[in-house]
DNA sequence: CCTACCGATCGGTAGG
DNA sequence: CCTACCGATCGGTAGG
């Protein structure tokens, strides 16, 4: 294992001076421990691995977060609610509820499997059960609304006969192709996310 | 912590006397470890946690195996085999695809949910990652041999008319749809595996 | 397979 | 946010 460098003492004031250049510091912290946690998981992933990534000593991220858990309870709140705010926006549109559909196909995928969303999203499909039972219940109940948003596009589809069954069930296989996505996305592979929604809307759904 | 409580020494050979005793207990720790790689996650499991789970001292692990990656690979492999001799029997079977089809997805979730298989095909679904490069490969060229089984009938489906696409995309969302009820499926639910592949089938083939 | 043990590493804290 | 540190725990081994 290489050294990491150490940094050279700086004579600045060690304290935030205003809540912009604390909310920097900890949204970085957060930031590299969901790219730490989908990469290597939780329990793989040390607080001295989080602060290396953004140059602090081992102590440090305990300044902003009381401990590893709550680092990955931020990380996993702000990956549902990410995804909740991507797929509401084509869930609220005036769309046809097929064309509705398979937008908010493509914004949740987009989510999975963008730069941007791909670490909070994974930490949150796969690293939630190593938060406590309390913000367990809190992942469940926004997964929950999350899945409402679903379960109405579902309905309307029947409305349309271009679903024949708009169980919970349907909702649960629907999640899954989606979810499971992000196992065997190459982002150097050919298919774009939009171009996976179109074709799992047209699986799912008859003419 | 309770302490666990000492075994008291008995005055018999230490050393495995036929292979069946080797075999029993070798297997007693890669059930063991399925378990619990399945509730805790590979890196959250110590071999501590393995041997009180059979009731070893916290050395002896090491007699069985070379190394913690050792007992994964062990468990996943199992995994993989398991699933893939499940299934290999309906696929072989002379019925019609669509019936062949459910027969397929029912055997795949009867391993995914069922009590014999269920820890072995959580562990190989979500903590291959922590395999050695090695040993990852040797796991997707059995999981791609498991997938040609699906392609196969995939095709035939297609050939039926029962399916527009038999491309690899559809199978990988039937994959995650399947795959994904490890997430949700409760024992003490109402649906079993047998009626989770009926819908399954049905949501996926036109008549 | 147990006893006894090792060096490394871990999450977290006190004090500045 | 760093320095310096702690007690606990970890994977693994030697020797029987």
């Amino acid at each position: 294992m290489a050294r990491v460098v150490k940094k050279a003492p700086v004579s600045v004031s060690p304290e935030p001076t205003f809540q912009g250049e604390e909310t920097n510091r900890r949204s970085e912290l957060v930031r590299a421990a969901g790219r730490l946690f989908r990469e290597k998981g939780y329990s793989a992933t040390t607080i001295r691995d989080i602060a290396d990534a953004v140059n602090m000593r081992s102590g440090s991220p305990f300044y902003h977060f009381k401990s590893k858990q709550d680092i990955l309870r931020t990380v996993a709140l702000d990956g549902i609610a990410t995804i909740h705010a991507a797929v509401a926006k084509p869930a609220a549109s005036n769309k046809a509820p097929r064309a509705r559909f398979e937008a908010m196909l493509t914004a949740h995928l987009n989510v999975l499997l963008g730069d941007e969303g791909r670490d909070i999203a994974a930490t949150l499909l796969h690293e939630s059960r190593h938060l406590d039972a309390e913000a367990q219940d809190e992942v469940i109940r926004l997964k929950d609304a999350y899945e409402g948003l679903w379960q109405a596009v579902l309905k309307e589809l029947k409305t349309d006969g271009a679903l024949t069954d708009d169980s919970a069930l349907t909702r649960l296989f629907l999640m899954g192709a989606m979810n499971w996505t992000t196992q065997w996305y190459r982002h150097d592979g050919g298919r774009s996310p939009r171009q996976i929604a179109r074709q799992l809307a047209k699986l799912l759904l008859r003419d």
